[in-house]
DNA sequence: AACTCGTGGCA
DNA sequence: TTGCCAAGAGT
């Protein structure tokens, strides 16, 4: 017998005592989120989905504002499914991991088309969804049609880590976390339970500093019996991040309108726009060679700076004030250019390393100007 | 299987 | 200031 048969054996034993506690602190202490229902109501598997995919390695504070936005603008996944792609992008600027809003664009198309914009309530029809893979689709059979179904995300795998004293380093303990997952996995209430293991994990069996003196399974917990709630889970050390640089060329006419361009829908920050840049890899002072427009390019004082999930980024900030809006170079990976008027530009699908560059040019160009 | 893919808040 | 990491998916 290996140590996952053990696990998942004292986890049938423990399932029934968890799943009691666990509900019973969930009908006193459940937070009231937007895309919840009341208790007994029921949910609309669209709204589920929406915040489902919003939330993928995003805080609620972070998503919260952007799902409102969203149900509001786009009340059904039909709706959703008829707004231009653009559209979306633009909405969803400044939430990050923008293949999420691609995907989910297409879902969208999907749903409404193949399945009369209905939400399947099965995991494989789900998982056929871009966008949508294992936790997403078991979170909307549990949370939206209320099935068994085994929800696991990293607020459950670190629960599930403490509680069964689980001492393999993530990742590798991630699939012992689903194995104890899919035998905890209630047929009473499934949807509450998925909710209140996540709700656990991010209110009191945090990442740091644990309340374990008010956890509701404190008495269930391996970790704690064992002196291990602050510690577990267990990861192996990350990479650190390398420095890269980059030149980007910010060029707005006297009338006020700023170059932009649109990147190709594959790799970082594809299908958004940009103010034109060099590749990120490359030297500093490379002589402007991936200026968009001819023209006597100066380099502003300051630099941008950006962190991204696997490297540093420090961008240099050229600026060029042609009298007309030229026809710019199109330059690689990018799909297409227009140049837009400075109050028009908080409705563009800007990432946040854009309007980071943008605010700091027109900063340099108003000090220049007083 | 390991890597890519954003952002902001927090200690 | 720097590193950590949050309701993961795609390749």
């Amino acid at each position: 017998m290996d140590d996952g048969d053990k696990l998942t054996k004292a986890a049938r034993a423990k399932a029934g005592r968890i799943g009691r506690a666990l509900l019973a602190w969930y009908d006193v202490s459940r937070r009231d989120l937007p895309w919840r229902a009341a208790p007994g109501a029921s949910v609309d598997p669209y709204a589920v989905w929406l915040s489902e995919i919003m939330l993928q390695q995003t805080t609620v504070k972070a998503a919260i504002p952007y799902f409102k936005t969203f149900l509001r603008r786009w009340p059904s996944v039909g709706a959703l499914a008829s707004a231009k792609r653009d559209e979306v992008m633009s909405a969803w600027a400044g939430l990050g991991y923008y293949s999420r809003a691609r995907n989910m664009h297409e879902a969208a198309t999907i749903v409404a088309r193949d399945f009369d914009g209905q939400f399947p309530d099965t995991l494989d029809e789900l998982l056929a969804l871009p966008g949508v893979g294992p936790y997403t689709a078991a979170a909307i059979v549990a949370i939206a049609f209320d099935g068994r179904a085994a929800v696991v995300d990293g607020n459950v795998e670190r629960v599930l880590a403490r509680l069964f004293a689980l001492t393999t380093p993530m990742p590798a303990a991630k699939g012992l976390a689903r194995q104890i997952a899919e035998q905890l996995a209630p047929s009473q209430r499934p949807g509450d339970f998925a909710q209140a293991m996540m709700d656990l994990g991010a209110t009191v069996c945090t990442p740091k500093r644990p309340e374990c003196g008010s956890c509701p399974l404190g008495k269930l917990c391996g970790a704690r019996a064992a002196g291990l709630s602050a510690v577990l889970p267990y990861r192996e050390a990350k990479r650190a991040k390398p420095q890269r640089t980059g030149q980007a060329y910010f060029a707005m006419t006297p009338d006020g309108a700023v170059l932009l361009r649109r990147r190709t829908d594959k790799g970082l920050l594809g299908g958004m726009m940009e103010v034109p840049s060099s590749g990120w890899n490359s030297a500093t002072n490379q002589a402007n060679g991936d200026a968009p427009i001819e023209g006597a390019w100066r380099l502003l004082p300051g630099t941008v700076r950006h962190t991204f999930t696997h490297f540093h980024l420090e961008l240099e900030v050229y600026c060029l004030e042609p009298d007309r809006r030229a026809r710019p170079e199109l330059g690689p990976n990018c799909e297409g250019w227009r140049w837009v008027s400075r109050r028009d530009l908080s409705a563009e699908a800007l990432p946040s390393l854009m309007r980071k560059v943008i605010a700091h040019a027109l900063a340099q160009l108003d000090r220049e100007a007083a």
